[in-house]
DNA sequence: CCGCTGTAG
DNA sequence: GATTCTACAGCGG
């Protein structure tokens, strides 16, 4: 039996994907349009990106040819400008907000809402004619379009079934026939009002829109056909949806969310070679291709299968399940909302050779410097408010700063081979004296590297020598908007209680045997901790706000209600506490079962 | 919350 | 992964 089994599918949305055509040459060509010497910007760029494996291999290169201009680290800002401008400019078109970015260069929309209004305002007897309405409530705005065909290309039969879902089949239709539309509407305002061409997929979820975009390249579109699903008896006669053809000539690993780990273990399997080793990997090699037919119609392939040859220890819960849909293109994740601040901001650069302090100081100030210059770019913005001198205020606080490093595999003595490049990293709670816009640069970078960032390193990297770093990342996250008014707290006590665990479960592993020891201390020596300063960031930040007597905004009373806001929120106290029926201790969640425990020794 | 893994462009 | 610099989701503690 090959019995695949149907997939729910849920296709009533109308979802695109844009893909900027050859984004980096084009905001070159746009930057600056009389030096459209084309090619070379490209090959510029493609020089850098997939060039000259290392930095010192780019040296070496620009011993060779001199006239190489190498483009790094702040022209990154250039890119990430001109996408965040493209981002805006698709985002005003939707009703919902949904408009997910990824990468630079690429971007989902939901238009359902839009599609389907336009749905319902059609004309059954004149749909060569119609008008697509841009916003509900102006039928001025808009553009004219034939409603009996699709705008762009498309993939897959038009198909008449044997048994026909039709009402769904139809609505999907004629969604995707509007879609197609607008589709091109955007590609053409997008190319008119700000220069970039683009290449779009037109299909009801992520991942089909953007795999389906692939097909016709450059400045083109394409719609993924009906029928999607099909029923059980076309399927005996050997009827296929236009979803299952489609998407079943691709690789296992070319599936998005599918990646190296994931297709490595479906191919081993399939091909039935235990865990192959990487020892024949030289890149180049042309590894069999397993596509995502050869997967599905593998022996006893479906979701519990793949759950078995996926899950572990460690694995996202479900993903056989999960694998299983997207390799049948069932994909049910949302398109996110536009988000006004990222949830995090890093900054890294990787090294030949880093294995002394002094230089690790210097390279923590440039990263810092980076670190905060992005910060003042993402994260402030105007302030309309003419009393404010400064006329900037921060739009999110991050609360984290995180410090990562990738140590160079130490040589191992007996020959040459290293092992894994993994990441380490520490984090803790950033000081406030980063907001400050007052206070000089290069003193707050000073105070961030020496007061933070060195003593997170030196976490890392307890003795002074004996490393040798091939990489640094500093980074900040845990952003709260200082809008909106700390949404739902609470999350607080989780951390602490993991950070207290620790520290508990220690007593109660001396004192186990022994005497129980005693919840009540405990709970009052963390209450009394919360209460006071568990989170040194809490006292520390407001207090160096206040000596440094800066803030981003002059006007105390917003001063305050952001420091109130950010700062000042610990009032969790009681949060996350619970009471012993048998003795009615208090003491966090955590510790009851080893409470629990306590009683059951005493009997 | 913290540290880490996997995925993606 | 071959590489670089980001960013995000999810897990387990």
């Amino acid at each position: 039996m090959l019995g695949a089994k149907p997939q729910k599918r849920r296709d009533d949305r109308l979802i695109i994907h844009f893909d900027y055509d050859c984004f980096y040459a084009s905001v070159f060509e746009n930057e600056n349009p009389s030096l459209k010497s084309v090619p070379l910007a490209v090959q510029q760029y493609e020089a850098r990106r997939r060039g000259l494996h290392k930095l010192q291999l780019i040296n070496e290169a620009k011993k060779i040819v001199p006239d190489v201009v190498i483009v790094l680290g702040e022209e990154l800002g250039r890119f990430r400008d001109a996408s965040k401008a493209l981002y805006n400019f698709l985002a005003a078109f939707t009703w919902s907000g949904k408009v997910e970015r990824l990468g630079f260069d690429e971007v989902w929309m939901d238009l359902t809402d839009i599609v389907d209004f336009n749905i319902s305002l059609l004309n059954p007897h004149d749909l060569e004619h119609s008008f697509f309405q841009l916003q509900r409530d102006d039928p001025t705005t808009g553009f004219s379009f034939n409603a009996t065909k699709i705008a762009g290309q498309v993939f897959g039969t038009p198909i008449t079934s044997a048994n026909p879902n039709q009402d769904a089949e139809n609505n999907l239709m004629t969604r995707l026939t509007l879609g197609s539309h607008l589709a091109q509407h955007l590609r053409w305002a997008l190319e008119e009002q700000k220069g970039y061409t683009s290449t779009v997929g037109i299909s009801s979820n992520k991942i089909l829109s953007k795999l389906v975009g692939n097909l016709n390249k450059p400045k083109d579109q394409t719609t993924l056909l009906p029928p999607y699903a099909i029923s059980e008896r076309d399927v005996q006669s050997g009827m296929e949806s236009n979803v299952t053809t489609f998407i079943d000539s691709h690789d296992v690993g070319k599936v998005p969310g599918i990646g190296f780990k994931m297709s490595q273990r479906i191919r081993n399997h399939v091909l039935s070679r235990p865990a192959d080793f990487e020892t024949g990997l030289i890149y180049g090699g042309t590894k069999e291709s397993v596509t995502v037919r050869d997967v599905r119609l593998f022996a006893g392939m479906g979701p519990e299968l793949l759950e078995k040859i996926l899950g572990g220890p460690g694995a996202e819960r479900g993903i056989g399940g999960k694998a299983w849909n997207l390799m049948n293109g069932v994909d049910d994740t949302d398109v996110q909302q536009a988000k006004k601040v990222p949830t995090q901001i890093s900054i890294e650069d990787s090294y030949i050779r880093l294995d002394t302090m002094p230089q690790v100081l210097k390279e923590l100030r440039i990263l810092a410097t980076s670190l905060l210059k992005r910060m003042h770019t993402d994260l402030l913005e105007h302030d309309d408010d003419p009393d404010s001198v400064i006329g900037k205020r921060w739009i999110a606080h991050p609360k984290t700063v995180r410090l990562s490093t990738r140590p160079r595999p130490p040589l191992n003595a007996d020959g040459t081979r290293s092992r894994p490049f993994n990441r380490i990293s520490r984090s803790g709670p950033l000081p406030g004296f980063v907001f400050s816009l007052r206070e000089e640069f290069e003193s707050i970078i000073e105070k961030l590297v020496q007061e933070t960032l060195v003593p997170m390193f030196r976490k890392l990297h307890p003795s002074p020598r004996g490393w040798n770093l091939s990489l640094v990342n500093i980074g900040v996250t845990n952003m709260v908007e200082t809008a909106s008014e700390d949404g739902k707290g609470g999350g607080r006590d989780i951390g602490r209680m993991f950070k207290r665990q620790e520290e508990v479960l220690k007593e109660w592993k001396v004192e186990d045997k022994d005497i129980p020891p005693d919840p009540l201390p405990v709970a009052e020596e963390n209450e009394s901790h919360s209460t006071e300063q568990t989170d040194p960031s809490a006292g520390n930040e407001v207090l160096d706000s206040i000596m440094n007597g800066s803030e981003d905004a002059i006007q105390p009373t917003q001063t305050s209600v952001e420091e109130q806001g950010i700062w000042e929120d610990d009032e969790d106290a009681d949060e996350g506490q619970e009471k012993c029926s048998e003795c009615g201790a208090v003491m966090p969640a955590f510790a009851m079962p080893a409470h629990e425990r306590f009683h059951s020794f005493e009997e």
